[in-house]
DNA sequence: ACCTGAACACCGTTCAAGT
DNA sequence: ACCTGAACACCGTTCAAGT
Protein backbone atom coordinates (compact mmCIF):
# COMPACT_ATOMS: atom_id res chain seq x y z
CA UNK A 1 0.00 0.00 0.00
CA UNK A 2 2.24 2.74 1.34
CA UNK A 3 5.70 3.08 -0.84
CA UNK A 4 9.03 3.77 1.48
CA UNK A 5 9.75 7.17 1.01
CA UNK A 6 13.66 6.56 0.50
CA UNK A 7 13.40 5.03 -3.54
CA UNK A 8 14.73 1.90 -3.02
CA UNK A 9 13.17 -1.46 -2.01
CA UNK A 10 13.27 -2.35 1.64
CA UNK A 11 16.51 -4.52 1.43
CA UNK A 12 18.17 -4.53 5.21
CA UNK A 13 16.78 -1.71 7.64
CA UNK A 14 14.74 1.33 8.09
CA UNK A 15 11.27 1.03 7.21
CA UNK A 16 10.55 4.81 8.52
CA UNK A 17 7.29 2.93 10.44
CA UNK A 18 6.64 3.12 14.29
CA UNK A 19 4.28 1.02 16.43
CA UNK A 20 1.79 4.07 15.95
CA UNK A 21 2.12 3.10 12.34
CA UNK A 22 1.14 -0.34 12.73
CA UNK A 23 -1.84 0.61 14.88
CA UNK A 24 -3.40 2.88 12.10
CA UNK A 25 -3.11 0.46 9.54
CA UNK A 26 -4.61 -2.18 11.46
CA UNK A 27 -7.86 0.08 12.22
CA UNK A 28 -7.91 1.24 8.65
CA UNK A 29 -7.48 -2.71 7.70
CA UNK A 30 -10.57 -3.69 10.10
CA UNK A 31 -12.71 -0.56 9.35
CA UNK A 32 -12.52 -1.07 5.33
CA UNK A 33 -12.10 -5.46 5.60
CA UNK A 34 -13.59 -5.91 8.49
CA UNK A 35 -12.38 -7.94 11.62
CA UNK A 36 -11.16 -10.99 9.86
CA UNK A 37 -9.15 -8.81 7.29
CA UNK A 38 -6.63 -8.42 9.96
CA UNK A 39 -4.19 -10.68 9.76
CA UNK A 40 -0.56 -10.17 10.33
CA UNK A 41 0.48 -11.37 7.41
CA UNK A 42 -2.24 -9.10 5.50
CA UNK A 43 -1.23 -6.46 7.86
CA UNK A 44 2.64 -6.73 6.57
CA UNK A 45 1.81 -6.76 3.29
CA UNK A 46 -0.65 -3.54 3.06
CA UNK A 47 2.59 -1.84 5.17
CA UNK A 48 4.98 -3.68 2.79
CA UNK A 49 7.30 -5.10 5.00
CA UNK A 50 8.00 -8.58 6.49
CA UNK A 51 5.47 -9.76 9.08
CA UNK A 52 8.83 -9.82 11.60
CA UNK A 53 8.76 -6.16 10.99
CA UNK A 54 4.99 -6.07 12.99
CA UNK A 55 5.92 -8.64 15.43
CA UNK A 56 8.77 -6.45 16.08
CA UNK A 57 6.96 -3.13 16.61
CA UNK A 58 3.30 -4.77 18.28
CA UNK A 59 4.77 -8.02 19.67
CA UNK A 60 1.86 -9.87 19.01
CA UNK A 61 -1.46 -9.89 17.49
CA UNK A 62 -3.16 -9.78 20.98
CA UNK A 63 -1.10 -7.10 21.96
CA UNK A 64 -1.68 -5.24 18.79
CA UNK A 65 -5.42 -5.41 18.82
CA UNK A 66 -5.75 -4.50 22.81
CA UNK A 67 -3.18 -0.87 21.29
CA UNK A 68 -5.84 -0.92 18.70
CA UNK A 69 -9.01 -0.69 20.89
CA UNK A 70 -7.02 1.09 23.80
CA UNK A 71 -6.55 3.91 20.61
CA UNK A 72 -9.99 3.85 19.60
CA UNK A 73 -11.28 3.87 23.20
CA UNK A 74 -10.82 7.50 23.57
CA UNK A 75 -12.27 8.51 20.26
CA UNK A 76 -15.24 6.55 21.03
CA UNK A 77 -16.09 8.23 24.47
CA UNK A 78 -16.33 11.70 22.76
CA UNK A 79 -20.09 11.70 23.59
CA UNK A 80 -22.56 13.98 25.36
CA UNK A 81 -24.82 13.11 27.76
CA UNK A 82 -28.03 15.04 27.95
CA UNK A 83 -31.21 14.58 30.33
CA UNK A 84 -32.83 17.23 32.87
CA UNK A 85 -33.31 14.18 35.56
CA UNK A 86 -30.87 11.44 36.86
CA UNK A 87 -32.76 8.98 35.07
CA UNK A 88 -33.07 10.78 31.86
CA UNK A 89 -28.85 11.14 31.83
CA UNK A 90 -28.61 7.89 32.88
CA UNK A 91 -30.44 6.68 29.63
CA UNK A 92 -28.40 9.16 27.99
CA UNK A 93 -25.44 7.43 28.69
CA UNK A 94 -26.40 4.27 28.23
CA UNK A 95 -27.16 5.43 24.94
CA UNK A 96 -23.98 6.58 24.21
CA UNK A 97 -22.54 3.03 24.99
CA UNK A 98 -25.13 2.16 22.10
CA UNK A 99 -24.53 4.58 19.70
CA UNK A 100 -20.78 4.39 19.90
CA UNK A 101 -21.00 0.69 19.18
CA UNK A 102 -22.84 1.30 15.77
CA UNK A 103 -20.69 3.95 14.67
CA UNK A 104 -17.93 1.84 14.82
CA UNK A 105 -19.45 -1.45 14.35
CA UNK A 106 -16.01 -3.26 13.07
CA UNK A 107 -14.20 -2.22 15.93
CA UNK A 108 -16.72 -3.23 18.47
CA UNK A 109 -17.34 -6.52 16.69
CA UNK A 110 -13.16 -7.01 16.71
CA UNK A 111 -13.45 -6.23 20.38
CA UNK A 112 -16.43 -8.45 21.24
CA UNK A 113 -14.45 -11.09 19.30
CA UNK A 114 -11.25 -10.56 21.16
CA UNK A 115 -12.65 -10.36 24.91
CA UNK A 116 -11.80 -6.48 24.83
CA UNK A 117 -15.27 -5.13 25.20
CA UNK A 118 -14.66 -4.17 28.84
CA UNK A 119 -11.46 -2.11 27.30
CA UNK A 120 -12.98 -0.41 24.16
CA UNK A 121 -16.25 0.81 26.42
CA UNK A 122 -14.75 1.44 29.57
CA UNK A 123 -14.53 5.37 29.23
CA UNK A 124 -18.26 5.50 28.40
CA UNK A 125 -18.84 2.95 31.41
CA UNK A 126 -17.16 5.36 33.35
CA UNK A 127 -19.39 8.71 32.01
CA UNK A 128 -22.15 6.33 32.86
CA UNK A 129 -21.25 5.67 36.46
CA UNK A 130 -21.07 9.28 37.23
CA UNK A 131 -24.39 9.52 36.34
CA UNK A 132 -25.56 6.41 38.30
CA UNK A 133 -23.59 7.94 41.53
CA UNK A 134 -25.75 11.44 40.76
CA UNK A 135 -28.40 9.51 40.80
CA UNK A 136 -27.60 8.87 44.67
CA UNK A 137 -26.04 5.30 44.54
CA UNK A 138 -22.67 4.60 45.37
CA UNK A 139 -20.87 1.29 46.02
CA UNK A 140 -22.92 -2.24 45.38
CA UNK A 141 -25.77 -0.25 44.59
CA UNK A 142 -24.01 1.27 41.83
CA UNK A 143 -22.06 -1.45 40.66
CA UNK A 144 -25.30 -3.35 40.46
CA UNK A 145 -27.27 -0.96 38.68
CA UNK A 146 -24.20 -0.57 36.64
CA UNK A 147 -23.99 -3.93 35.23
CA UNK A 148 -27.40 -4.50 34.60
CA UNK A 149 -27.45 -1.60 32.60
CA UNK A 150 -24.56 -2.91 30.81
CA UNK A 151 -26.08 -6.40 29.98
CA UNK A 152 -28.84 -5.29 28.65
CA UNK A 153 -27.20 -3.12 26.22
CA UNK A 154 -24.77 -5.81 25.61
CA UNK A 155 -27.62 -8.33 24.98
CA UNK A 156 -29.45 -6.28 22.21
CA UNK A 157 -26.05 -5.02 20.74
CA UNK A 158 -25.12 -8.47 20.05
CA UNK A 159 -28.52 -8.93 17.88
CA UNK A 160 -28.01 -5.86 16.24
CA UNK A 161 -24.41 -5.92 15.27
CA UNK A 162 -24.86 -9.45 14.47
CA UNK A 163 -24.60 -9.79 10.56
CA UNK A 164 -27.23 -11.99 9.06
CA UNK A 165 -25.90 -12.28 5.73
CA UNK A 166 -22.61 -14.25 6.97
CA UNK A 167 -25.15 -16.77 7.95
CA UNK A 168 -27.02 -19.21 5.55
CA UNK A 169 -30.58 -18.51 4.88
CA UNK A 170 -32.08 -21.55 6.95
CA UNK A 171 -30.13 -20.76 9.27
CA UNK A 172 -31.49 -16.89 10.23
CA UNK A 173 -33.76 -16.55 13.18
CA UNK A 174 -36.56 -15.12 10.43
CA UNK A 175 -36.40 -18.16 8.61
CA UNK A 176 -36.28 -19.99 11.61
CA UNK A 177 -39.30 -18.71 12.62
CA UNK A 178 -40.98 -18.75 9.57
CA UNK A 179 -41.12 -22.84 9.15
CA UNK A 180 -41.92 -22.86 13.08
CA UNK A 181 -45.23 -24.92 13.54
CA UNK A 182 -46.07 -25.13 17.27
CA UNK A 183 -49.39 -24.16 17.11
CA UNK A 184 -48.17 -20.17 17.72
CA UNK A 185 -50.71 -17.61 16.40
CA UNK A 186 -49.93 -17.29 13.05
CA UNK A 187 -49.91 -13.59 13.53
CA UNK A 188 -47.08 -13.55 16.08
CA UNK A 189 -45.37 -16.31 13.70
CA UNK A 190 -45.51 -13.94 11.03
CA UNK A 191 -44.05 -10.96 13.34
CA UNK A 192 -41.60 -13.66 14.08
CA UNK A 193 -40.49 -14.16 10.68
CA UNK A 194 -39.81 -10.19 9.95
CA UNK A 195 -37.41 -8.11 10.49
CA UNK A 196 -36.27 -6.62 13.96
CA UNK A 197 -36.37 -2.93 14.63
CA UNK A 198 -33.32 -3.35 17.37
CA UNK A 199 -33.18 0.91 17.95
CA UNK A 200 -36.62 0.40 19.24
CA UNK A 201 -36.66 -2.50 21.72
CA UNK A 202 -33.46 -1.28 22.85
CA UNK A 203 -34.96 2.19 24.21
CA UNK A 204 -37.90 0.74 25.55
CA UNK A 205 -36.20 -1.80 27.35
CA UNK A 206 -33.34 0.09 28.50
CA UNK A 207 -36.44 2.76 30.39
CA UNK A 208 -37.42 -0.31 32.28
CA UNK A 209 -34.40 -1.46 32.80
CA UNK A 210 -33.16 2.03 34.23
CA UNK A 211 -36.70 3.04 36.01
CA UNK A 212 -36.22 -0.65 38.07
CA UNK A 213 -32.49 0.42 39.09
CA UNK A 214 -32.39 4.29 39.61
CA UNK A 215 -34.97 5.68 42.04
CA UNK A 216 -37.22 8.76 40.75
CA UNK B 1 -8.87 -42.56 19.82
CA UNK B 2 -11.63 -45.06 18.48
CA UNK B 3 -9.77 -48.48 16.90
CA UNK B 4 -11.53 -50.33 13.90
CA UNK B 5 -13.12 -53.35 14.63
CA UNK B 6 -11.97 -55.03 11.84
CA UNK B 7 -8.48 -56.04 12.74
CA UNK B 8 -6.46 -54.13 10.13
CA UNK B 9 -5.16 -50.68 9.98
CA UNK B 10 -7.38 -48.09 7.60
CA UNK B 11 -6.22 -48.47 4.16
CA UNK B 12 -8.57 -48.65 1.55
CA UNK B 13 -12.47 -48.48 2.60
CA UNK B 14 -14.94 -48.59 5.24
CA UNK B 15 -14.35 -47.49 8.50
CA UNK B 16 -17.75 -47.90 9.66
CA UNK B 17 -18.23 -44.26 10.83
CA UNK B 18 -20.48 -42.41 9.51
CA UNK B 19 -22.38 -38.96 9.83
CA UNK B 20 -23.82 -39.36 13.36
CA UNK B 21 -20.35 -40.42 14.35
CA UNK B 22 -18.86 -37.86 13.83
CA UNK B 23 -20.82 -35.32 15.01
CA UNK B 24 -21.16 -37.06 18.53
CA UNK B 25 -17.33 -36.72 18.19
CA UNK B 26 -17.54 -33.58 17.89
CA UNK B 27 -19.44 -32.45 20.30
CA UNK B 28 -17.38 -34.82 22.42
CA UNK B 29 -14.34 -32.91 21.39
CA UNK B 30 -16.44 -29.12 22.20
CA UNK B 31 -17.59 -30.16 25.52
CA UNK B 32 -13.77 -31.78 26.80
CA UNK B 33 -11.62 -29.59 25.20
CA UNK B 34 -13.46 -25.99 24.15
CA UNK B 35 -15.26 -24.60 21.26
CA UNK B 36 -11.19 -24.15 19.48
CA UNK B 37 -10.23 -27.40 19.89
CA UNK B 38 -12.98 -28.32 17.11
CA UNK B 39 -10.90 -28.17 14.22
CA UNK B 40 -11.57 -30.84 10.97
CA UNK B 41 -7.91 -32.00 11.50
CA UNK B 42 -8.16 -32.90 14.95
CA UNK B 43 -11.72 -34.38 14.88
CA UNK B 44 -9.92 -36.74 12.14
CA UNK B 45 -7.40 -37.85 14.52
CA UNK B 46 -9.65 -38.62 16.80
CA UNK B 47 -11.84 -40.77 14.78
CA UNK B 48 -8.41 -42.12 13.27
CA UNK B 49 -9.31 -41.01 9.79
CA UNK B 50 -8.03 -38.91 7.23
CA UNK B 51 -9.75 -35.37 7.06
CA UNK B 52 -11.37 -36.38 3.75
CA UNK B 53 -13.11 -38.56 5.46
CA UNK B 54 -14.70 -36.06 7.93
CA UNK B 55 -15.41 -34.09 4.58
CA UNK B 56 -16.86 -36.46 3.04
CA UNK B 57 -19.55 -37.18 5.87
CA UNK B 58 -20.13 -33.79 6.67
CA UNK B 59 -19.63 -31.33 3.96
CA UNK B 60 -18.21 -29.29 5.57
CA UNK B 61 -17.08 -27.35 9.33
CA UNK B 62 -19.91 -25.02 9.12
CA UNK B 63 -22.20 -27.61 8.01
CA UNK B 64 -20.25 -30.12 11.08
CA UNK B 65 -21.34 -27.35 13.65
CA UNK B 66 -24.75 -26.54 12.45
CA UNK B 67 -25.49 -30.46 12.45
CA UNK B 68 -24.14 -30.53 16.11
CA UNK B 69 -25.98 -27.31 17.48
CA UNK B 70 -29.54 -28.73 15.70
CA UNK B 71 -28.80 -32.30 17.72
CA UNK B 72 -27.60 -30.60 20.97
CA UNK B 73 -31.47 -27.94 20.71
CA UNK B 74 -33.92 -30.62 21.18
CA UNK B 75 -32.01 -32.16 24.28
CA UNK B 76 -31.41 -28.64 25.94
CA UNK B 77 -35.21 -27.83 25.48
CA UNK B 78 -35.99 -30.60 27.84
CA UNK B 79 -36.81 -28.04 30.49
CA UNK B 80 -40.23 -27.44 32.14
CA UNK B 81 -41.65 -24.25 33.03
CA UNK B 82 -43.58 -23.60 36.48
CA UNK B 83 -45.11 -20.28 37.69
CA UNK B 84 -48.61 -19.68 38.38
CA UNK B 85 -49.45 -16.03 36.65
CA UNK B 86 -48.50 -15.78 33.14
CA UNK B 87 -45.51 -13.62 34.26
CA UNK B 88 -44.00 -15.92 36.48
CA UNK B 89 -44.06 -18.67 34.14
CA UNK B 90 -42.59 -16.23 31.54
CA UNK B 91 -39.97 -15.61 33.76
CA UNK B 92 -39.35 -19.27 34.38
CA UNK B 93 -39.24 -20.09 30.62
CA UNK B 94 -36.73 -17.09 30.07
CA UNK B 95 -34.82 -18.61 32.91
CA UNK B 96 -35.01 -21.67 30.76
CA UNK B 97 -32.73 -20.45 28.23
CA UNK B 98 -30.11 -18.83 30.94
CA UNK B 99 -29.89 -22.55 33.02
CA UNK B 100 -29.57 -24.21 29.37
CA UNK B 101 -26.76 -21.98 28.36
CA UNK B 102 -24.92 -22.39 31.46
CA UNK B 103 -25.39 -26.53 31.42
CA UNK B 104 -24.14 -26.38 27.96
CA UNK B 105 -21.50 -23.63 27.90
CA UNK B 106 -19.21 -25.05 25.49
CA UNK B 107 -21.66 -25.80 22.98
CA UNK B 108 -23.42 -22.51 23.66
CA UNK B 109 -20.20 -20.77 23.26
CA UNK B 110 -19.73 -22.60 19.95
CA UNK B 111 -22.89 -21.44 18.72
CA UNK B 112 -22.07 -17.72 20.07
CA UNK B 113 -19.03 -17.79 17.95
CA UNK B 114 -20.63 -19.24 14.96
CA UNK B 115 -24.09 -17.64 14.45
CA UNK B 116 -26.15 -20.38 15.53
CA UNK B 117 -27.22 -19.38 18.45
CA UNK B 118 -30.62 -19.01 17.02
CA UNK B 119 -30.29 -22.34 15.64
CA UNK B 120 -29.19 -23.56 19.25
CA UNK B 121 -32.21 -22.17 21.41
CA UNK B 122 -35.07 -22.23 19.07
CA UNK B 123 -37.05 -24.78 20.95
CA UNK B 124 -36.82 -23.20 23.92
CA UNK B 125 -37.35 -19.45 21.94
CA UNK B 126 -40.46 -21.30 21.02
CA UNK B 127 -41.99 -22.11 24.47
CA UNK B 128 -41.34 -18.72 25.96
CA UNK B 129 -43.44 -17.67 22.96
CA UNK B 130 -46.39 -20.11 23.82
CA UNK B 131 -46.45 -18.58 27.56
CA UNK B 132 -46.24 -15.20 25.70
CA UNK B 133 -49.20 -15.92 24.10
CA UNK B 134 -51.05 -17.23 27.15
CA UNK B 135 -50.44 -13.79 28.54
CA UNK B 136 -52.48 -12.73 26.04
CA UNK B 137 -49.88 -11.01 23.48
CA UNK B 138 -50.08 -12.00 19.86
CA UNK B 139 -48.34 -10.63 16.69
CA UNK B 140 -46.29 -8.06 16.99
CA UNK B 141 -46.94 -7.47 20.48
CA UNK B 142 -45.91 -10.63 21.33
CA UNK B 143 -42.56 -10.54 18.96
CA UNK B 144 -41.71 -7.50 20.66
CA UNK B 145 -41.85 -8.52 24.05
CA UNK B 146 -39.78 -12.25 22.88
CA UNK B 147 -37.22 -9.91 21.09
CA UNK B 148 -37.02 -7.84 24.07
CA UNK B 149 -36.73 -10.72 26.44
CA UNK B 150 -34.38 -12.90 24.59
CA UNK B 151 -32.04 -9.85 23.69
CA UNK B 152 -32.08 -9.36 27.56
CA UNK B 153 -31.24 -13.00 28.64
CA UNK B 154 -28.64 -12.61 25.31
CA UNK B 155 -26.91 -9.90 27.29
CA UNK B 156 -26.53 -11.46 30.49
CA UNK B 157 -25.21 -14.35 29.26
CA UNK B 158 -22.44 -12.82 26.96
CA UNK B 159 -21.05 -11.57 30.23
CA UNK B 160 -21.39 -14.53 32.55
CA UNK B 161 -20.21 -17.72 29.90
CA UNK B 162 -17.37 -14.90 29.31
CA UNK B 163 -13.89 -16.89 30.55
CA UNK B 164 -12.15 -13.99 32.24
CA UNK B 165 -9.31 -16.31 32.71
CA UNK B 166 -8.45 -16.48 28.87
CA UNK B 167 -8.01 -12.46 29.41
CA UNK B 168 -5.06 -10.72 30.15
CA UNK B 169 -5.27 -9.29 33.62
CA UNK B 170 -4.52 -6.01 32.55
CA UNK B 171 -7.66 -6.29 30.08
CA UNK B 172 -10.24 -7.70 32.61
CA UNK B 173 -13.00 -5.71 33.42
CA UNK B 174 -12.35 -5.99 37.31
CA UNK B 175 -8.38 -4.35 36.97
CA UNK B 176 -10.01 -2.15 34.30
CA UNK B 177 -12.20 -0.62 37.38
CA UNK B 178 -9.59 -0.62 40.12
CA UNK B 179 -7.29 1.37 37.94
CA UNK B 180 -9.80 4.07 37.73
CA UNK B 181 -9.27 7.37 38.79
CA UNK B 182 -12.27 9.41 37.90
CA UNK B 183 -13.46 11.37 40.95
CA UNK B 184 -15.81 8.25 41.92
CA UNK B 185 -16.64 6.93 44.62
CA UNK B 186 -14.00 4.69 46.09
CA UNK B 187 -16.48 2.19 47.17
CA UNK B 188 -17.98 2.40 43.60
CA UNK B 189 -14.72 1.24 42.70
CA UNK B 190 -14.37 -1.02 45.03
CA UNK B 191 -17.14 -2.84 44.37
CA UNK B 192 -16.91 -3.14 40.26
CA UNK B 193 -13.56 -4.51 40.93
CA UNK B 194 -15.06 -7.21 42.65
CA UNK B 195 -16.81 -10.41 41.16
CA UNK B 196 -20.11 -10.28 39.49
CA UNK B 197 -22.90 -12.32 40.38
CA UNK B 198 -24.56 -12.51 37.37
CA UNK B 199 -27.03 -14.46 37.76
CA UNK B 200 -28.58 -12.12 41.01
CA UNK B 201 -28.08 -9.20 38.47
CA UNK B 202 -29.94 -11.30 35.37
CA UNK B 203 -33.12 -12.44 37.90
CA UNK B 204 -33.57 -8.88 39.45
CA UNK B 205 -32.97 -7.09 35.33
CA UNK B 206 -34.98 -10.23 33.91
CA UNK B 207 -38.06 -9.25 36.33
CA UNK B 208 -37.97 -5.87 35.57
CA UNK B 209 -37.87 -6.41 32.05
CA UNK B 210 -40.97 -8.99 32.10
CA UNK B 211 -43.54 -6.56 33.58
CA UNK B 212 -42.80 -3.30 31.67
CA UNK B 213 -43.58 -5.38 28.38
CA UNK B 214 -46.26 -8.22 29.97
CA UNK B 215 -49.33 -7.24 31.20
CA UNK B 216 -50.56 -8.08 35.24
C1' DA C 1 -19.99 -45.48 -2.11
C1' DC C 2 -16.34 -44.54 0.77
C1' DC C 3 -11.63 -43.58 1.82
C1' DT C 4 -6.51 -42.05 1.34
C1' DG C 5 -2.25 -39.11 -0.21
C1' DA C 6 -0.92 -35.06 -1.57
C1' DA C 7 -1.43 -30.54 -2.31
C1' DC C 8 -3.12 -25.39 -2.15
C1' DA C 9 -3.68 -21.29 0.15
C1' DC C 10 -3.89 -19.59 4.22
C1' DC C 11 -2.89 -18.74 9.62
C1' DG C 12 0.38 -16.99 14.17
C1' DT C 13 4.90 -17.22 15.63
C1' DT C 14 9.99 -17.83 16.09
C1' DC C 15 14.98 -18.30 14.92
C1' DA C 16 19.09 -17.05 12.85
C1' DA C 17 21.05 -13.84 10.26
C1' DG C 18 21.89 -9.41 8.14
C1' DT C 19 22.95 -3.95 8.48
C1' DA D 1 17.96 -0.98 16.85
C1' DC D 2 15.51 -2.59 13.13
C1' DC D 3 14.60 -5.61 9.41
C1' DT D 4 14.57 -9.96 6.23
C1' DG D 5 14.46 -15.17 4.79
C1' DA D 6 13.23 -19.29 6.09
C1' DA D 7 11.01 -22.30 8.78
C1' DC D 8 7.58 -24.63 12.28
C1' DA D 9 3.21 -26.06 13.46
C1' DC D 10 -1.04 -25.28 12.59
C1' DC D 11 -5.73 -24.13 9.82
C1' DG D 12 -10.03 -25.31 6.00
C1' DT D 13 -10.59 -27.28 1.70
C1' DT D 14 -10.02 -29.73 -2.78
C1' DC D 15 -8.28 -32.95 -6.39
C1' DA D 16 -6.97 -37.17 -8.18
C1' DA D 17 -6.64 -41.64 -7.19
C1' DG D 18 -7.60 -46.06 -5.02
C1' DT D 19 -11.05 -50.17 -3.65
Amino acid sequence: MSQNATSAVNTGRRTGLDRDDMVAAALHLVECEGPAALTMRRLAAELDVTTNTVYWHVGSRDELIAELIRSCSARMAEREISGETPQQRIISAARNVWDSAFANRAVTSLAHQTGTTALLEHPLEVALAHEIEAAGLTGEEAAFALRSILSTVGGFLVGALRDESAIPTDLRTATLWSRTDAGLDPATVSALSGPTDHALIFVTTLEAVVTAHIPA
